[in-house]
DNA sequence: CGCCATTATGTAAGCGCTTACATTTTGCGA
DNA sequence: TCGCAAAATGTAAGCGCTTACATAATGGCG
């Protein structure tokens, strides 16, 4: 009964088979095993044929930290949102992750909630862990991270924007003009007093855009930036119903109300239902984003829709061609819509 | 300008600086370096600051491959569940990934989809990929997982579920008595004819515990098991409202229907109106999870409250626990209520 | 001041893979 | 049958860390 500790073959207290163990019990080299597993052409058929054999038969799993580490990569991406906790962010994280996970890659997900310099963490964060490219949402970052990156030469893409002045790899859609369209409408429809509810500018592009166009469709028609209240909260349905009062508590209070996203908006519309006003009567209410809740509001929000999920996909294919060097475009723009629903009428009077 | 390229403190092509780079830089070992990291209080004062200096500056990053590798711990959490698609995962995945990033640990995703093969391949990949620990959805699953795990020794809780009969660590809540007191309400009303819409009820033991709870309360107030019809379909809204219509068409339609989530509810919501049906003078409808949706429908649904967030942070502080091997109960129960709001009614006649 | 228990640091052997490079096998034309 | 290019396989040196063990520095005490 006296044991060796060192002797070879050794029972390595019942954990994974290696590739050495594999190796031994095909009769081949740890080489061969990977080259089996990774450049199957490379090896003979009748090779290939036992070591699969034996791989099965060991149940075999690559120690994936082992293979970061000796190829340097790691088959992850990274990808870091504002939060999950929003539809359209899950939506188009669940389709980024579908097509990842088809292309062979697994997604490391972190959230900045918002903050440019938790973001930032997270970004050395993810690189410390190796990940081989990175999704973002949107243009504005602390410029080390864009410094970071490039110094690595880590591929990443903006996502959830598209403004062709970056010149960056990204899949999005264009904020501004959507929002000019939208508002477009609004004046078409009469509307000349506008209010606007918008998540906080600072720190994020998409918000900034949105209000951006709204801004140059009413001054194409006539009106001054001045006219036009600009509420800034976070997204929430509390939120949005809270600015709406106050936007309307004025002495003149807007005739539509233009919301950054479905969530402020569906805040904005049962804030009038219970101050008693009609909608699109008294007010009309618009959203952006075209979530689930536009559709079950009551009425039905008039908002923009996203195509969130081909988003999310588009990035993952295009985040994979950067990442296998294979040749491609790097910008994408993606179309939105306008969806006429029922909160968006003729002005009163 | 000749260039051995084997010479050594070589131009790595402006790499990450190693852990060796900072040794040197700082005139100490990487085995102090290391521990100065890792296990501060292991090393002096004036070698400490040195080094962390040195750190700073060269900007060092430990590569965490390496790290895995060596120390056979990712400082990685997995996490499988059927799809981020859906407010209720989305919500405490968000509130998962937020306390283990306190905590130190990383989130990586998988998705199921609702489909146990996949489930099964996500937890090999993510066990290859060196997860400490897995959070997983619900309790069933196929065996192999179980077994896989349990022989490696991994850390996981099952969450979203509580069933003390389930011999494994788990955080989440009763569906069924939680579907049993809301029935009981129902039937409190005076309905007796009753109709449920579930989700696919085979490889997923939330959906059957809600709907054995309906059962139970129906039972134990003297109607048969034959007499509520259960209908099942995937999670969608549209699929709530066909089956609603599908529900009401019989000669003695229900005068409540019970659906397995908010998200059929409001699917059915939307067809009663439709259908010109007034909710809940005609029908009541109720929902489960208690997401946006059911505050903003209308009119708004009477659902059970589930705290997802409470869970997603519990749930990671576990997993956490358990992966340092500190004392915990392994499960935990949480709470739900049942929030009355508009489509409850009692029964028409 | 010298001894010895502490404390701090260094040495070097892996962790489980990949991959240049070296060696052996194979297959085929002459 | 021989020679040689191509194909298959093997050898072994890392990848960047951690950590057991060895060695050196420190400091308290008689």
């Amino acid at each position: 009964m006296d044991s060796k500790s060192s002797v070879p073959g050794d029972a390595r207290r019942r954990s994974q088979p290696t590739i050495d163990d594999v190796a031994d019990a095909a009769g081949v080299s740890t080489a061969t095993i990977s080259r089996t597993l990774n450049e199957p052409h490379r090896v003979s058929d009748k090779t290939r044929a036992r070591v699969m054999a034996t791989v099965e038969r060991l149940g075999y799993q690559p120690n994936f930290s082992a293979k970061a580490l000796a190829a340097n990569k790691s088959g992850t991406v990274g990808a870091i949102i504002p939060t999950m906790d929003n539809a359209i962010f899950a939506r188009g994280l669940q389709a980024f992750q579908e097509q990842l996970g088809d292309d062979g890659y697994t997604l490391l997900v972190a959230s900045s909630s918002y903050q440019p310099d938790l973001e930032a963490q997270q970004v050395r964060n993810l690189i410390a862990r190796g990940v081989d490219a990175l999704l973002l949402i949107g243009h504005d970052r602390h410029p080390d991270i864009y410094q970071m990156l490039q110094s690595r030469s880590l591929p990443f893409v903006n996502a959830w924007t598209f403004n062709p002045e970056h010149d960056v790899a990204s899949v999005g859609f264009d904020n501004r003009a959507a929002m000019r369209v939208l508002t477009k409408e609004i004046l078409a429809n009469g509307h000349r007093s506008l209010g606007v509810i918008s998540a906080p500018r600072q720190h994020n592009d998409r918000a900034r855009e949105r209000v951006e166009g709204v801004l140059e469709a009413t001054k194409s028609a006539g009106l001054s930036a001045g006219d036009v209240p600009i509420l800034e909260v976070n997204y929430s349905i509390g939120n949005g119903a809270e600015a709406f009062a106050e936007l309307m508590q004025g002495s003149q209070p807007p005739t539509a109300v233009i919301c950054g996203n479905d969530v402020l908006a569906v805040g904005a519309l049962g804030k009038a239902k219970q101050l008693g006003l009609s909608v699109p009567g008294d007010v009309s209410i618009t959203g952006f984003d075209d979530i689930e809740l536009a559709q079950i509001s009551s009425p039905p929000l008039t908002t923009v829709h996203v195509p969130h999920r081909k988003m999310g996909r588009q990035a993952a294919k295009l985040l994979v061609k950067l990442i296998e060097g294979t040749d491609t475009p790097l910008q994408f723009e993606l179309p939105t819509d306008i969806v006429s629903r029922e909160t968006l009428g003729k002005a009163p009077g």
